[in-house]
DNA sequence: GTTTAATTGTACGGAACCGTTCATTTTGTC
DNA sequence: GACAAAATGAACGGTTCCGTACAATTAAAC
């Protein structure tokens, strides 16, 4: 313990670890992973894309499914990080909610964002806890988001909702429908259906909670 | 074309292929294609499990692939099976309603459906047209059926439902609600929440479709 | 410049598995 | 019983891939 630094600044000797690397690596384990999978998915093809040694993979990462780990993590900060729900439309309640069923909509329809529930969901099984830190950055955070929005609403007349919570799961599965599972098994969803969609789930929502 | 018989009838020489040890493949195949996906399936433990060598597996489905569609032929026929529907429960609209809800998520929560479920969308990625398979055995033909009965309420004076397929895919997905996704994911859904989502769904869908 | 650690390339051991071949045995039909 | 096709067991070639080992090189910190 002769002149070692604070436990804050741990001083590194030698030659640091690139964290560029680290990013690549990362970053191109992650389209493997979700692209083809876990088990498809070569280590040694991985550090090929991300021009990289394999060995370098293994000193950073030890291991295949800590490389998982870390990929899953990276797309769920992603996740969070798109989750800003800035820019609350005016306009009546009715455009309101449409906007947001849009953008939710546009949001969880992008082929990647279908494609990484569908890995993270066939993986849960082998480790569930990747499940549920996918549904704590996403659609749990999400849920919460809108069910404050709701509440909000009510506070000021517009709506009247007795269960934020509820109201908020009823309408975004209503957006959703039968196009999220359409979209899952690899049937295209017309842009025209998801309008009719939308605006149904708009209609239905206000015909039980609206305020007057 | 000395003594052959018709088209029809054609005669088999020698051992005829036992159906029995065919089915047990397929249904050894189908546990394990849905219990650890395609990739980490293999062969000569479907082969064992089913009691059977190998080269039997080879010589009557040929490739991995073709057991596979045949595993998820096998499962989607077993799903058209446990659609008949039949039983429509009397009592008020709002009762039967609910007791088709609980009869649906009941279906589709078992352990062994949300696991199928899992599988088929991964290799939906690799194979799109397992994805419509399914789509086609399971939930297009409950929408089908469900709209219909949406329908026949219309015409009894009971409902008012101007577009029976939209307002079949919203009390479903209201039904389904946030459970559905947790249910993928791994976390379980308790009956609590189930009641009251069901409960919810036909409290909302009344308020919209209601015929008075 | 020295030290320390990260990175690289190559190679290897070991395992798993697909799909095939072949000789042998079983089994149903004629 | 004779025939023909199916089933079996074992072995093989080929491939892929994980994870490790080792010697050599590079690059930051002192």
């Amino acid at each position: 313990m002769s002149s070692k630094s604070s436990q804050e600044t741990q001083k590194k000797l030698g030659r640091p670890s690139d964290k560029a690397k680290r990013a690549a690596i990362v970053e191109a384990a992650a389209h493997s992973f979700f692209d083809v999978g876990f088990a498809a998915t070569s280590i040694e093809q991985v550090a090929a894309t991300a021009g990289v040694s394999k060995v370098t993979i293994y000193n950073q990462f030890g291991d295949k499914r800590a490389l998982f780990a870390a990929a899953v993590e990276l797309e769920c900060e992603k996740m969070r990080g798109h989750f800003t729900l800035e820019a609350m439309p005016a306009g009546s309640i009715r455009n309101r909610l449409t906007v947001i069923g849009e953008a939710m909509f546009l949001f969880l329809s992008r082929p990647e964002m279908i494609q990484f529930e569908r890995r993270i969901a066939a993986e849960t099984v082998a480790e569930p806890v990747i499940g549920e830190a996918f549904l704590e950055a996403g659609p749990w955070r999400m849920k919460r988001a809108f069910s404050a929005f709701l509440d909000h609403a009510s506070a000021c007349g517009e709506l009247d909702v007795p269960d934020s919570a509820l109201a908020a799961e009823q309408f975004v599965s209503m957006c959703k429908g039968m196009g999220d599972l359409e979209q899952r098994f690899g049937v295209p969803v017309s842009a025209q259906d998801s309008a009719k969609r939308i605006a149904g789930a708009v209609d239905v929502f206000l015909a039980a909670y609206s305020a007057n």
